[in-house]
Formats: C-alpha cells, structure tokens, sequence
RNA sequence: GGGCGUUUAGCUCAGUUGGCUAGAGCAUCUCGUUUACACCGAGAGGGUCGGGGGUUCGAGUCCCUCAACGCCCA
C-alpha cells in the first residue's frame, strides 16, 4: 500500500497532474494487534434488509414487552432502529459463522433459467432448505463486461443449516461457498436463544427463554441489545428478556475509558487477590449509580515493597516501571522481552475497594463475636411485651431497610442499595445495637434473649447483603448453623444450610416504628454531645464522668430505659434526667433541640476550650435564627406553605432556648477567665 | 454536525416533588490499644454546589446561555 500510494504520485506526475507535496496531518485508524494503518477495501457484502425486523424491534420497546432502564436509552435504541438502515453482515475473517451462501456465475441470460432449474430439482430442494437469488450484473454492456472479466449474472442459493447433502450437491454443480463470515453482532444476537439449542425445540428452550433481564454497557444497545430483540422475535416469536438494565461505565482517574490499547484497564483477578472477591462485587455495586460514567483512578503496586503509586498516562503504557519507594523494577503487563518478562509483575489495582475491603472485614468481625457470645444458644420466641426498646429499635430498623433493599434492588439502584446497607451494617447494627449486647450478654438473666435476638439480626443482615458479598456471608452463615440452626424472635425456623437457598427477608411492616426510632435518636444526639465534650475537653476515655440532662418530662422518660448505655458508650454516668436537672457549678454545655446536657468538670475542666466552643456554637445558632426568622418575616412564604412555617416557628423557638442557655454559659464560663 | 451525559470538600461520589446550618467514603489533623475489629474507635477542620443570566417569597435542585470534559452516532 506504502509502494502504491508513491506509485500513484509518481503517475500523477508523469501526466503532469501533480501540483505540489505536502505533509499534511491526518487521522489514521491502526490495527490494535499488527500496528499497521487499516486501509479501505472495496467488495461486495451481503446485507440484510432491516424494514421489518427493525419495526418489530422497535415495537417490542414501544409496546413496553421489553422495558430499558435508565430510560433515557430508549430513544437512542428506538431512533437507531427507526433509520431501518440495511445491515452490511460479510466480514473478511478467520472466525465466525460462514455466510451459508453458495454462488455461481453466468456468461449468458441462457445459462441463468436452466440452472435455477436445475437447483429446484435436486434432492431435498424446498423453499424451507434453500432461499434462491439472481444477481444481475450492473454492467448491461456485454463487450465491457467481456473485458472486465464480469458475468452476465450469478445465482446465489442461500441454505438452510445442517442440510449437507444437499450443499454437497450444490458444490457438485460448481456452486462455491461464501468465504466471508457474518458479522460479529449477527452471531451475537442468536445469543439468547442459540445457547439453549435453538433450532431445536429443547426443554432448555422451553424454560429460559425468554429470560429476565439483560445487564450490559450502552456502547452496544444497538449493536448487541436491539439485535437480540429482533433476531429473537424473528427466530422464536418472543422477545428475549423483559429487561435491560444498562451498567455505568468505567473510566480510568483521567476520564479514559479503560482499554487494552490504552493500557489503562484492571484486572478484577489482581483486585481480587488484594482485596477479596467480595470487596469487588461490593465496590462495583456500590459505584453502580444512575450516571453514565464512574471514574477509578488505578495504582500499580509495587511487587517487592508493597507500596503503592497512581498510574499515570506516561507509566500505564512501560514494560517495566521502576517503584519511587524502593527503587526496584517491576514488569507490566506490556512486558514482552525476556528480561523485562524475568522481573516480578506489579499489579494494577485501585485504592477505591478499600471501603469495601474494610466492610467486609467489620462484619466478619462482627460476626466473630456474635459466635463467640452465642455459645450455650437456645433457640425460643420472646414475648412481644419482653422486647427492649433497642431490640424494637433495631427491629424497626430491620424492616425499613430490607424494605428500602428490595425496593433498590428490583430497581436497579445497587449504588443506593449497598450504601444503605453499609450504614445500617456498620454505624447501627455494629456500632450501636451489638455495643448495648454486651451489657446484656455480661447479665445472666439477660443473656439467653440477647442471644436470640442477635441470632436473628445477624440471620436477617447476612441474607440482605448476600446478593453483594456471597461468600462471606455463605461463610458466616454456614458458621452460625453450627451454633443457631434454629433462629427467630417470633417464631423460631430451622435455617436453611446454605444462605443461597435461604427466603429473602420479608419483615412485617408492624414492626416499623418511627417513633421508637425518634425515640433512640435522642439518645444518639446526646450521645454525641456526651462525646464531643469528652474530646474538645481532651479527656480521656478512662477518665469517668457524671452528667446530667434537662429536659422536658416525656422526653425524661424516653431517655430512661437507654440512660444505663450512656456508661458502655461514653464512660458517663447519667446522674439527673428530666425538668429539674441543673448544671454543676463547673460543667460544659451542650444543648440540642429537645435537651441541655451538662458535664460535671469539676477539676477537669478546660475553660479556653470550652469558651471557644461555646462561641462557636452561639454563632451557629444566631446564624440559623436569622436565617429561620427572615424566612418567617416573608409574608409570602407563610401564605404559600403554612405548615412548614409552623415547623420552622417551633424550631425556632427551640433554638432561642438553645442560644438562651449557650449564652449563660458562655458567660459563667467567661466570669472564670 | 446530531444525540446522551457530566461539572458539588484535596480525591471519588450522594443529594428524592425547589424549603431548617449541603452529606458520605478516602485523605488531613487531634485523641485513644477497657479482649469482635488499628482493614478499629471517638472527635475536628475542609465546599462562593463550573461561569453568567433568569423564574420564584426561596435555587445545588427549574429555565436560558457560555465553558470544559466523556461517550454514542454521522
């Protein structure tokens, strides 16, 4: 082609054409294997005529039989289709199925009707086996078509498969095979149904297909989505999947998407021998967002050391890169010289399964002593009246998630789903329900319900994260079966041997309680006020204090059964609860909508600290004072939304009162300076 | 050229029908190893929500416009 291309200008030349040479930048399309410019070749292809097939695609989407999620896609697919535009199928490959098409040239009209004959007469000839096409040359002259070695026609016989005697007798005619083989696509879209014996009416057939859903990437809805739909409905009279379920795609930290050629791609096998095959699936699902795009800046991890460094465009494409924290060289993957191959490989990996890594970690963890603490289990129903309020709490919490889960998961939102459950997992179930445990697993009269409540939990966690995290969670469980094959709170059931056989979660929506959940909210926010003082006020953990709450007296009573807990989580003893508390003469003070929470310091005490975060805390809330009041002085937002003006009435005057005692102290604190 | 999408904390992303002081993970800083977990616990700092204009009592959210980036199609 090099050689042709300078022919060419030395041709123009020599009839005095050329007017002058220059270089010039262009676009130049390159193999990715040989490296070598892709030149165009003109010859002939076999089309298929798209009218029908794509109107049948097209109604199957309109007629809603098969729905795309996001729905932003349909229009892509249904515009593709509309264009009806016919489908070029040859491809001058190696692999692939043949195009089962067998010609023949004719030098003359007279040649064409005997052996159009001729082929209808052979043994098995039925318009079912063969499909007959006469191809006319578009040269009418006959003395040009002589000179260009052209035919008169050609006969074209398309056969049906597994008919070979009757192919072998069309070879014995001097008809030839095709050579070209169909389009990558065509083969593709026979997917659905070729894999489970089509043509055959198998019982494989008969019970897959068609299937449910199809997950793919949007780069091939119309080459490989709305192929299938076509080709299904044209072979099978059936759609092939109800659903399409299009996947964001993955980008590389400079916003490439990820290939071979740029060598910016990752190997799942090197996240997984890092992180787990678990933290994978958790870290993909959880990057699964309604975007179309996600990006995962990559990392080379050095062999010898460890370390780890961010790929960049410069380094992504060497055979080998030298580690910037102990200088030894490792190989990529573009290693190809038996030196470079010699040296150990650096994997490709990307710090962003870390999270995920550490989730599953925390609830092996967990999950480790929840089996340690359940030795000496028996199984029995609790009596509803027997519940705690954190055992309703995290009941409560159960239904709301497995509720919000399900709804996530049948929609597609896997993003949405693993978030909610990695903060339900780790900053309720574990931080917060299995801590309150331990005071009860410590009491021997309350270590049987304990147990049987966390039994459950855990039973009920395990099975919601299952979908994200298989093996993990198939592992625990096959653990607690040793330990609590029978589990439940109302009724006790024999759980299943493997999580994967095991009923999703289908809680009863009585036991949602919004306002046990408000109830341990309260708790919660003193908690980390409790916390916060403990902090600023740079005491330490072993160090106990004593506290009090003001606060009004049904909100005294909601606190009351929680306030042991205060010890376990914050080393504080809470030592008045209700309207009649009041501060110590040295204490800090924090203050929350419903509650003044004041910590016994005396001889502790840091009173720069504690001015400094008093002031800070009264600019806070002059800020959301002004802020609610200019809202409330609008004549017309109080018309427009009454109701949510009462409620920014009420938390106004709740943040008077919070400004009000912030204010006391502040000077109380102010008079010690 | 047409279409789809993105732009929110140092990084990667959430943010429902417009409404209380815009959230998370990682990173940073402080403190902490009381036996599930340092791949941990407690806390803190950090954002003129790409620019400009508009609608509205009120805009990260709705509309227009400009810019940058990504992908598909031509």
């Amino acid at each position: 082609m090099k050689q042709a291309r300078k022919k060419v200008v030395e041709d123009l030349d020599a009839m005095q054409l050329l007017e002058t040479v220059e270089d010039r930048e262009i676009e130049l399309p390159q193999s990715d294997r040989s490296k070598t410019p892709i030149e165009p070749y003109l010859a002939d292809q076999w089309f298929v005529a798209m009218s029908e097939l794509s109107q049948s695609a097209i109604d199957a989407v309109v007629d809603g039989q098969v729905s795309i999620t996001p729905k932003r896609y349909e229009r892509g697919y249904l515009d593709w289709l509309g264009e009806k535009r016919d489908w070029p199928v040859s491809r001058q490959l190696w692999w692939g199925h043949q195009i089962p098409v067998w010609t023949k040239a004719c030098d003359s009209e007279a040649e064409v009707q005997p052996l159009i004959e001729a082929i209808q007469s052979l043994p098995g000839f039925d318009k079912t086996v063969a499909a007959i096409q006469l191809e006319p040359c578009e040269e009418p002259d006959a003395d040009k078509r002589a000179k260009l070695e052209l035919p008169f026609a050609s006969v074209h016989v398309c056969v049906q498969s597994g008919c070979e005697e009757f192919e072998n007798a069309l070879e014995g005619m001097e008809l030839i095979r095709e050579e070209d083989v169909l389009d990558t696509w065509f083969s593709s879209a026979l997917w659905p149904h070729s894999t489970l014996g089509w043509p055959e009416q198998t019982p494989e057939l008969a019970c897959f297909y068609p299937t449910s859903t199809l997950i793919t990437s949007r780069d091939i809805i119309s080459l490989w989505v709305a192929r299938m739909v076509l080709m299904g409905l044209n072979n099978c009279g059936e759609v092939p999947f109800e659903k399409v379920y299009i996947h964001p795609k993955i980008q590389d930290g400079f916003g490439e998407t990820m290939s071979k050629s740029k060598g910016n791609g990752i190997d799942p096998l090197d996240v997984i021998a890092k992180f787990g095959a678990d933290a994978l699936r958790f870290g993909m699902a959880h990057l699964c967002t309604e975007t179309q795009d996600v990006r995962l800046p990559v990392q080379f991890e050095c062999p010898h050391c460890q370390h780890t460094f961010d790929q960049t465009k410069k380094n992504r494409i060497l055979p080998k890169v030298s580690c910037p924290s102990c200088k030894k060289e490792f190989s990529t993957q573009w290693a190809e010289s038996e030196e470079d191959k010699s040296l150990d490989k650096g994997a490709v990996i990307s710090e962003r399964f870390e999270t995920a890594r550490n989730f599953v970690n925390k609830l092996w963890n967990a999950s480790r002593f929840a089996m340690l603490n359940l030795e000496g289990y028996e199984a029995s129903p609790i009596s509803e009246d027997d519940l705690t309020v954190e055992d309703r709490w995290m009941l409560s919490r159960l239904t709301t998630v497995s509720g919000n889960v399900t709804a996530y998961l049948e929609d597609f939102k896997y993003a949405d789903a693993t978030r909610e459950l990695y903060e339900f997992a780790w900053h309720q179930f574990c931080s917060f329900y299995v801590e309150m445990l331990k005071d009860r697993f410590a009491d021997e009269a309350k270590r049987p319900h304990a147990q049987r409540m966390l039994a459950y939990s855990l039973d009920c966690l395990l099975k919601l994260l299952h979908p994200v995290m298989p093996f993990i969670t198939e592992e625990i469980w096959q653990n607690l079966a040793h330990i609590c094959p029978e589990r439940g709170w109302a009724k006790v059931e024999t759980a299943n041997r493997c999580i994967i056989d095991a009923a999703w979660p289908e809680l009863n929506p009585a036991w949602r309680d919004e306002a046990i959940e408000n109830q341990f909210a309260l708790y919660q926010s003193a908690l980390s006020d409790l916390r916060e003082i403990r902090n600023s006020q740079n005491i330490g953990n072993k160090k106990k204090v004593k506290f009090s709450i003001k606060c009004a007296a049904g909100i005294g009573e909601l606190l009351q059964p929680l306030g042991i807990y205060f010890s376990r989580m914050a080393n504080a003893e809470l030592v008045e609860l209700g309207p009649e508390a009041v501060a110590p003469e040295t204490s800090a003070t924090r203050t929350t909508a419903e509650m003044e929470i004041y910590v016994d310091l005396d001889g502790l005490i840091d009173i720069e600290a504690e001015v400094k975060r008093l002031e800070k805390e009264k600019a806070n809330l002059e800020k959301s004072i002004s802020s609610k009041q200019r809202q409330l002085s609008n004549e017309k937002f109080v018309a427009a939304k009454p109701d949510l003006a009462n409620e920014i009435r009420t938390s106004l005057s709740q943040a008077e009162n919070q400004l009000g005692t912030i204010a006391d102290s502040l000077q109380k604190m102010t008079a010690k300076l």
